[in-house]
DNA sequence: AATTATATACGAATTCTTTCGTAATTCAAA
DNA sequence: TTTGAATTACGAAAGAATTCGTATATAATT
């Protein structure tokens, strides 16, 4: 399989969120989307954005003078691999203990939090057949 | 205050997981319990240490030719700020959509699952006040 | 057709991090 | 005291990531 060492930078993730979020886009969209954060320019962008075609983590359509990029690889699949990376570093492999982190320090609703116990119950129904 | 816009690199976070386990130690301390993970060299550990001296990121002891390094900041306080950034930058904010992708995807114990709902409850009864 | 605007390509400068060689220093052992 | 071992200091090389200037091409406008 492809893609299986991802390891977007930090700059990649930001456009990759951007991408996720707006679908295929040019770099002039990206880049604007971009600036509401903090400014770039835009060749610095499409630089990146280009970088990305070469390591695969977007795909890139050239058939009109404007290219348009799309993610090619998954939200989720992404995110699972930064988790369990992020796990490791910053809380030598303990979920557990940055999910209570997560938890004490930001705001849930409360439906979030019958989700979250919800999604406790099918664990412990699962785990105990 | 101090310290307060904390971004320990990588290497440098692996050095502190160490100190926080460990307490005040040797630069020949923190590469041995290193070299268990990687191979690096003895200097390029020192160079790093003195370093975060420098960003004051661990505080050393010259008093003795073995200078003894301790981290000058706490364990919780970095973890929370690294979660907070990670959260942005990975999951768009939603520290909720972290917390489901850590709970469906590691394994946990039974307790940790128990003390996660006795969390959750704490927080609804807090909120209802 | 000439001009202007918009795009991509390319390469290089800059900055940040990691790595390590070498020199200088201090302490311990022979 | 001399030798050897362990330590810190220093600087520079190597890599990775970011940034951007400039050239070139294409399309739109006048």
């Amino acid at each position: 399989m492809k893609n299986d060492n991802i390891r977007p930078t930090e700059s990649e993730l930001e456009i990759l969120q951007i991408l996720w979020a707006q679908g295929p886009s040019s770099v002039r969209t990206v880049n604007e989307l971009l600036n509401e954060k903090r400014d770039v320019g835009y060749t610095t962008t499409l630089k990146i954005m280009q970088i990305m075609a070469d390591k695969h983590l977007v795909e890139r359509n050239t058939e009109s003078r404007t290219h348009i990029y799309e993610a090619s690889i998954s939200e989720e699949a992404t995110q699972q691999k930064l988790l369990d990376r992020f796990v490791d570093a910053t809380f030598r492999g303990s979920a557990m203990k940055l999910v209570m982190q997560a938890l004490g320090n930001h705001k849930a609703s409360k439906q979030e939090l019958e989700d979250i116990k919800a999604l406790i119950n099918s664990i412990e129904k699962k785990d105990n057949k």
